[in-house]
DNA sequence: CGTGCCATGTAAAGCGTTACATGATTCA
DNA sequence: TGAATCATGTAACGCTTTACATGGCACG
């Protein structure tokens, strides 16, 4: 239920909002470390209006469609309070592009270093954008507590970005000065049609 | 679908087996880059065998349950690099620890700083296994090629598991050098209570 | 005699994406 | 006139997790 505790959190630290606005607020800067679809937000919103951990009121406006604004209880901070001091785990990695180098034998040459390519270009674009928002923000020991907190999450983004970054890089280097050998991607059918299990008897 | 080429990929780079040995292998050295569960394992192979990807095959044992072994098909071989072939897009990260970096104001520091030190913990554990695993590997200049691609997966997630550990070093240092300020975890309340929409009347 | 490994499954619930839908305003 | 922004929603589908279920073998 973490969707519910960042968009709790949101709420929190940047104000009270619509759900319109909150989708903005994850695009932009909660981006980097959660992603939710706008069907999810205004679901999800509803739910925690029901629980009593955020409040919704609609605004009239002129010149543009209305909006309902929600702003988090004291029920709602005392609830992510308390969520915080639960011990959680890592997130699950899901990471298509391990696969694709993992099997990457397969296809020619050109064509994993062009994924690899594509790949470092799109985290290279992000880490520059995060690198801009660091400096707007300004050195982390002149900031507040939450100013702190803040730039530590923008930190993450940034040296996640950069890590990736320079993986893709290592890994081009690398494929490109190792020579593809004779378990070529042409000639895998001849190491896998045999069957070898270890011990039983195939029926 | 990158389930399905997950499991593609491991049949056909590590061999035929079962569903459950699949599980181990996803418990093992596939869990850097990709987890899944063992009904979801289960089922997919289902589904692949249906498509024709993969071929099933009842091994009868002695002394333990019989098993369904797995080998992948010239057609899931050329699904899977037909898959590679395409572009695809950066995992969304959904990372319950940045939310509750972001407000971590709501709780005392040495909650806040535990919670950093079992994470950094965590990835430390996963970061030596990487480190053991590579070392057993060997170094990269004297692998063939799929031996390559193998070593630049461990080595995604050695960097990845490094990466965290210096972040939450680096978090908890800095957190532990900041002091709280009014905005403190006791006094929020103030400062959201206040709802202050900057266009349009309230309701 | 209990725990853990081997080996596979079902069923329900929750989480997330995608496509479809509306309707006004502003800017090029 | 067409596209983008504002603002919210439904419906269908797919992926993932969790809990429940079975049953023999080996080891301490």
């Amino acid at each position: 239920m973490a969707l519910a505790h960042a968009l709790l959190s949101s709420l929190l630290v940047d104000g009270a909002c619509s759900g319109y606005d909150l989708l903005k607020r994850f695009d932009d800067c909660i981006s980097c470390f959660w992603l939710a679809s706008h069907p999810q937000i205004y679901k999800e919103l509803r739910s925690l209006e029901q629980k009593g951990w955020v409040q919704g009121e609609t605004v009239i406006q002129v010149g543009r469609p209305n909006k309902h604004v929600y702003s988090i209880t004291d029920t709602g901070t005392a609830e992510l309070a308390a969520w915080i001091g639960i011990p959680s785990q890592p997130t699950t990695i899901r990471e298509d592009l391990m696969i694709k180098t993992l099997a990457g034998h397969l296809v020619p040459k050109d064509t994993l270093l062009a994924e690899l390519a594509q790949r470092r270009d799109l985290h290279q674009a992000k880490l520059e954008i995060l690198k801009e928002k660091l400096m707007l923000l300004g050195a982390p020991t002149s900031q507040s507590y939450a100013g702190t907190l803040h730039y530590l999450t923008l930190r993450r983004g940034q040296r996640y970005e950069a890590d990736w970054v320079a993986w893709c890089d290592e890994a081009m280097v690398l494929i490109a000065a190792t020579p593809m050998d004779k378990i070529g991607f042409n000639e895998i059918g001849l190491t896998t049609a045999s069957l070898t299990p270890e011990a039983g008897v195939l029926v």
